[in-house]
DNA sequence: GAAATTTATGTAATCGATTGCACTAAATTA
DNA sequence: TAATTTAGTGCAATCGATTACATAAATTTC
């Protein structure tokens, strides 16, 4: 039960514990013979190596933090996943902390991986994070710092994130397609840069279709189902309501779905609908969701592959990377008008 | 940048670092004046304690594992926010791990967990865990652990589950009560006692109400959409299909919801559809589902305690915890034929 | 006022692994 | 053969905090 150290081989083998530590770490000036006796015996012994204390001597936790606004939405799990499988292989661990979107339990967990230690940090900042204090103690301690999806700019920080400008483009582009040409747009916080690209994508794309842009159309919500079932109870009160809807977000969508059922308003007859993230649950709405995927596993993967190679760079010369993914067209039943013809 | 520790402080003041210790620690031994010196001076220091030295030194890591088949389930998600809300207020931090329902995966993850020396485990067994190496090698090294919802049977180990067989019991009741009398049942993995638990419970119910048991009303399903959508398929080819199905998940529920609206069958006027764990899912689906809320949050809060009390005894004393707590139904449009009319 | 307590602080070991430096013995070179 | 190199190993410090034990100073007791 007690623990076996180097200390218990070196004085079962009468050799130092020196010798042990170097030859369990292949350090090529030990002998062989020396090496795989030490070898076969931690095995016999069921040695296993105190992290803690290699923790303490290296000043390396071999443990990151990864700080979600939501840890059970599909898109951040799945990201987390990313990171994870990534990460593994190189010995590390993960510590997964939930802000809930709120900015006082960002800045308490981010009190708590620093003091945990970890040996970088990646996070999707929370939506009402205005302040940038806790951030900035994180750089200055020097942790690897890694934004996905949310990102703050801020100089010598990298990020993964996807182009939200052209998946919004790509997304509004289809619905035009479809024939629409009243869209309207499901604004998410404009705190967050994601939702300005996204929003702006959708300009773009109406302009560059010469489609009029009207600004009853545009309606903040905040990705809460609640949120898009009140919005389209706006739109749908306007004298010309829209007869497409663009969402930032899945869940107001789904709300917007749910309500539109509701009185009666077929989608996607009357009206084409489509959201943002490829939540799980939008392939099983009725009808299913259009929605654009934002390949979180590759977000997750490539973010640990920004910080492998921040901690490799010995001098910590502030490389900051933005790694900028494309993101995928889901097109499902909500938008669908041809295929159901 | 660098750390400042004990010794800097006990430079700055002329004093040993073991009364900067002690008095960072409140320990009564250390006069008034010097304790308040050495506080203010830590805090105008920057001073923060290195958790891992005390980590080492003390054997404690004050990091606890959690082991879940997926984290993205609402029903998972929300015991893991209840352990962490419970567990922050006593400085315990927790390392997540996913094994994706795979035995190899869990073994894997519970060696990754006793390698970062965490002081205590949660998990929940994956479906197809029949070897108990793994967790025997957790007790053996004295780390205690605490089985939530989806337990083995091993003497000494506490768990908190819920009444499984009475959610199911009540499941099944209630559909009666809605006037249906050829119920099925979707039995979910038996090498888990909890879909165990729910078919006795449905059996139960279906005998105290005197209905017959019909052996191909019961498939077998493994908590996947798909599984649901080929269970049911099997069962309306059946010469008198059945007008109610009570399924072990929500997932394989909603894969027959689906497939049912398919092919045209009303639920819940044709059949009624009830399913189990109230994924957040269930309340966007059409019809709404109704389903069995496990109160994944007081389970998380049970299990942190179950945990506290035990790290509590001094003496390792192998107190085994069986906490049952009741479950929740909710009746939601799939099975609500009274209110409907 | 000497002895016995109490109070406050320091010394040094400890947790377990790593590593620069020193040292011995063997091997190589001249 | 003497001098030099090299291989293999040990010594001891280090990472930062805690704590049993020792000790010095202050206080109380008779």
């Amino acid at each position: 039960m007690s623990k076996v150290t180097i200390y218990d081989i070196s004085k079962k083998l009468n050799i130092s514990a020196a010798t042990v530590s170097r030859a369990l770490n292949n350090n090529p000036k030990i002998s062989l013979k020396t090496r795989e006796l030490v070898m076969k015996t931690a095995e016999e012994m069921n040695y296993e190596q105190n992290t803690l204390a290699l923790a303490l001597k290296s000043g390396k936790s071999n443990t990151v933090g990864i700080l979600v606004p939501y840890m059970n939405r599909s898109f951040f799990s799945s990201v987390i996943r990313g990171i994870e499988e990534e990460l593994y292989p190189h010995g590390y661990h993960v510590i997964i902390c939930q802000t809930r979107d709120d900015a006082k339990s960002e800045v308490q967990n981010i009190n708590t991986l620093l003091n945990a230690q970890v040996d970088g940090i990646f996070m999707s900042v929370s939506k009402n994070t205005k302040d940038t204090g806790h951030i900035d103690r994180v750089l200055q301690k020097g942790i690897p710092l890694v934004f996905f999806d949310r990102k703050k700019n801020i100089p010598g920080v990298s990020s993964v994130t996807i182009d939200d400008f052209n998946g919004a483009y790509m997304s509004v582009e289809h619905l035009i397609k479809q024939g629409c040409k009243r869209i309207a747009h499901f604004l998410g916080d404009i705190n967050l840069e994601i939702y300005k690209d996204r929003y702006n994508g959708y300009l773009r794309a109406m302009t560059d279709y010469n489609l009029p842009i009207d600004k009853n159309y545009i309606i903040r919500t905040n990705s809460k189902v609640e949120s898009g079932t009140a919005a389209v109870k706006k739109l749908m009160q306007l004298p010309s309501p829209p007869d497409a809807i663009f969402s930032s977000s899945d869940f107001t969508a789904l709300g917007a779905v749910q309500e539109l059922k509701k009185t009666g308003i077929r989608v996607p007859d009357d009206i084409c609908i489509s959201g943002f993230s490829n939540e799980s649950f939008t392939q099983y709405t009725e009808p299913t969701m259009t929605t654009v995927d934002q390949t979180p596993i590759k977000m997750g993967k490539m973010s640990a592959r920004v910080f492998l190679e921040q901690i490799d760079e010995e001098i910590s010369v502030t490389i900051e990377k933005k790694v900028v993914l494309s993101p995928q067209l889901v097109i499902r039943d909500s938008s669908d008008r041809l295929k159901k013809k």
